[in-house]
DNA sequence: GATCTGTTCGCGGGG
DNA sequence: CGAACAGATC
């Protein structure tokens, strides 16, 4: 195997004298007792039972520092095992900045996924795969299995495709090849689950492709039926590291054992009260079950907290309390005061956003009577990411910079996905579903008809739809425009594919070429659309993105893998991101705003998996509050827009599962009733009682609010207020204003009508966009 | 074969 | 309300 004379070529080596020097106590010095046994219990499986903000990455860093200098493994033969990408940045940053020498980089750090990914391109042909298969994403697994199941005549408007990746999804991350899918999941899509898994696995190795489930599964399999290869990776990765590991499916969990199985050198580090990932088939039992699976194990509780106020710490315990069979940790801290949890209601989403967005610059400016927060030590963390777009509304309106963290991704634009299809049919031909998504595209004349014709002969020959276009042609199958454009096609796939090889030519050309020779270019540049200049500016943003790769294969790994977009113009910024998204995180001041009953908890998770889902959900809450070090303000609205429909809500039952003393309730209890923030909101919420408690009217939130109340009186109802709102924002504006926007930039009015303003952009061309979002050119929000 | 228009359905979270 | 899709129309 020559992936592994690499690995051998390390064999010999000998640490450098530097990392011998370098002695323990740097790393060991600022560490507490629990954490200093957790780094210094280096061998036999070890777990580690951190809770929020005891920290655990601090002692894993420490943890692989030690490893190395007392000289048990090198840097290159540790395993550390994270769950999302932003967690495996994490440490290698973190890691880059320990006090410490590691003498090269610790390759075998990243997600389960990642370093699957790396496994399965050395091992393919065992999975009867090509080393250069693609992963797909989603949208590619959807469209697949649409094929699949128009293919046997199933209806897939009473059957949607999306149900079918689901269950296949669940099977695959129990670890279930087709074969071993249980009788009693025999039910599963409408009977048929099991038979098109089957189909959908073949098709598949057909594609040289694998999904996100694969990549995990094909390694598990393939450790299992070679014990030769597997015995290889046991004994080069002396130590394994793994991170959240209350997030493991079954699936990594075998992959895991099966690595860990000789020398079990197991370090797992978890909290169970932060287990959020049940709906894909994490099993919190995997943490419960340690000691039992690795006889012996020791096991190490991290419990003191060095991130939060005792308020915040007191709050979240009381939530998590609800929960039963925890494994049960006490988190203190010697920090002091601080700030009560801040509970605030509102009649809608909209004024919630407002709210925030007024709150967060007070905080900006220091005048809550505290140190003036950057905002970049804000977030707001949402259930749900449709949350997110009151908040970029209203921010974009106040012009508030924010980042969307794990939102709208920039790899999955339009034009990005077709310039990467047209990468992948290059990389690997036999990519079917790159070459279906750019065959048409830009425009050849090949319409439905001939795509079929393309479709059957390549199924005839039993060839890739590439090899298939040609034999069409040759055929004489297709004929006219359509047939010239399309062998023209062909052949330019396969002199790119031949280019890839070229030396003297860098990827970045390559990609240029591609992209300018296909026409793709040149369709945006004809394009007369507003978005046109855009999707352009992105193309040249994706060649400059190769940069950091060495070739187009790599890029397209990194891009399946991560998919997320750090481009970052470096100003503070508040961020917004899902629950989920935040683990890890922290930041001094934390928003968790739509705490109403079916949304967070969320209704379908309570249907779906019952008092089981509640508790997940209520783990979230946990994990949400516990972001927080200094201030955590908790919001929810009487009434939200659901499918452009007004629905109310009840405040969530989390709410009364706050110690009430130590949250501040900030709605003043006069409003109730007054149409301000209580319809809607059941009496029986506690919130009243709260609220009348004679201090409420001290605390400075009340006060706040007063100061409020008085520059715009809440008793009004709201629909005059939104008049008064719009027709301010409209008078203010006069046709052939030069305006600004926040998304399309520069432009001068054109146009107005009611509330909406025609301009003429001068980069996005011209829009009708809502007054609100305008700005006068010389009065920018900055 | 491309484009326009109307209809439907959905928004739980990530690799 | 918006995206995705299907069918109708050019």
């Amino acid at each position: 195997m020559s992936s592994f004379d690499e690995m051998d070529a390390f064999e010999g080596a000998s640490l450098s004298a530097r990392a011998m020097a370098a002695r323990p106590s740097r790393y060991l010095n600022d560490l507490n007792p629990a954490q200093r046994e957790a780094v210094e219990t280096l061998d036999g499986p070890l777990l580690i039972l951190a809770g929020a903000g005891t920290g655990k990455t601090k002692a894993l860093m420490a943890r692989v520092a030690h490893l190395i200098t007392m000289q048990r493994a090198r840097h290159d033969q540790i395993l550390a095992v994270t769950f999302t990408n932003k967690a495996a940045r994490e440490m290698q940053q973190r890691l880059a900045r320990t006090p410490f020498e590691i003498n090269g980089p610790v390759r075998w750090m990243g997600t389960f996924h990642s370093i699957s990914a790396k496994l399965l391109r050395r091992h393919a042909e065992l999975a009867g795969l090509k080393s250069n298969f693609t992963i797909l994403d989603t949208d590619d697994q959807i469209r697949l299995l649409k094929q699949l199941i128009r293919a046997a005549n199933i209806d897939d408007k009473r059957w949607p495709a999306r149900q079918l990746a689901g269950i296949i999804d669940g099977w695959k991350n129990r670890a279930l090849t087709p074969s071993k899918v249980p009788a009693a999941d025999a039910g599963a899509y409408n009977q048929r689950g099991a038979e098109l898994y089957a189909q959908y696995q073949a098709r598949l190795r057909e594609l040289n492709a694998v999904d996100f489930g694969d990549l995990l599964l094909h390694v598990v399999t393939i450790f299992q039926a070679h014990p030769d290869v597997l015995e290889q990776y046991q004994r080069w990765f002396k130590y394994i590291l793994v991170d959240e590991y209350q997030d493991t499916n079954v699936a990594q969990y075998m992959w895991l054992r099966l690595l860990a199985a000789s020398h079990k050198n197991i370090c797992c580090v978890g909290d169970d009260d932060q287990s959020i990932y049940g709906w894909r088939g994490a099993e919190v039992g995997n943490i419960l079950r340690f000691e039992k699976d690795f006889p012996g194990a020791h096991v190490v509780r991290l419990e003191q907290n060095y991130r939060s106020t005792p308020h915040i710490l007191a709050a979240a315990s009381g939530v998590i309390d609800g929960n039963k069979g925890r494994l049960g940790k006490t988190l203190w801290t010697e920090a002091q005061d601080g700030e009560k949890v801040r509970l605030i209601g509102h009649w809608d989403g909209e004024e919630e956003a407002r709210w925030i967005g007024e709150e967060i610059e007070a905080m900006q400016k220091g005048t809550r009577g505290m140190r003036s927060v950057s905002l970049d030590e804000m977030a707001i963390l949402v259930r749900a990411s449709h949350q997110m777009r009151a908040f970029e509304d209203r921010f974009l309106t106040i012009g508030l910079p924010y980042r969307v963290i794990g939102g709208p991704r920039f790899y999955e634009r339009l034009e990005i996905r077709d310039a990467m299809a047209y990468f992948r049919c290059v990389v690997s031909p036999d990519d079917d579903l790159a070459f279906e998504r750019i065959v048409n595209t830009p425009k050849r004349g090949l319409g439905d008809k001939a795509q079929q014709t393309i479709q059957a002969t390549a199924r005839a020959n039993g060839v890739s739809l590439i090899d298939g276009a040609a034999l069409a042609i040759e055929q004489g199958l297709l004929k006219g425009k359509g047939a010239k454009e399309l062998g023209k096609l062909v052949v330019d796939l396969a002199r790119w594919g031949r280019m890839a090889g070229d030396d003297d030519l860098t990827h970045m050309e390559l990609a240029e070429i591609i992209l300018d020779e296909s026409g793709y270019t040149g369709m945006w540049q004809n394009d007369k659309t507003p978005e046109a200049p855009g999707r352009l500016e992105n193309l040249k943003e994706l060649v400059k993105a190769l940069e950091n790769f060495d070739n187009l294969q790599g890029f397209l790994e990194h891009v399946s893998l991560i998919m997320d977009n750090e481009t970052d113009d470096g100003g503070a910024k508040v961020s917004i991101m899902t629950l989920h998204a935040a683990k890890g995180l922290e930041f001094p001041a934390v928003f968790l705003p739509g705490w109403e009953d079916g949304l967070f908890p969320s209704q379908r998770s309570m249907d779906e998996s019952g008092v089981k889902g509640l508790e997940e959900e209520r783990r979230l809450a946990y994990v949400g509050i516990t972001r927080a070090e200094e201030i955590c303000t908790i919001s929810f609205a009487a009434n939200r827009r659901v499918f452009g429909q007004w629905q109310s809500a009840l405040p969530s039952r989390f709410i009364d599962e706050l110690p009430e003393e130590h949250v501040d309730v900030l709605t003043p209890p006069g409003l109730y009733g007054g149409g301000y923030g209580a319809a809607g909101m059941g009496g029986s919420s506690g919130i009243e009682q709260r609220a009348a408690d004679a201090n409420v009217y001290n605390s400075p939130g009340w006060r706040r609010l007063q100061e409020r109340s008085a520059q715009r009186p809440v008793s009004q109802p709201r629909e005059t207020r939104n008049t008064v709102i719009d027709l301010q924002a409209v008078s203010s504006f006069e046709t052939g204003e030069r305006v600004f926007h926040q998304k399309f930039g520069y432009g001068s009015i054109i146009g107005i009508e009611g509330d909406k303003l025609e301009i003429a952009f001068e980069k996005a061309g011209t829009k009708k966009v809502v007054a609100s979002y305008i700005s006068a050119a010389d009065d920018i929000p900055f």
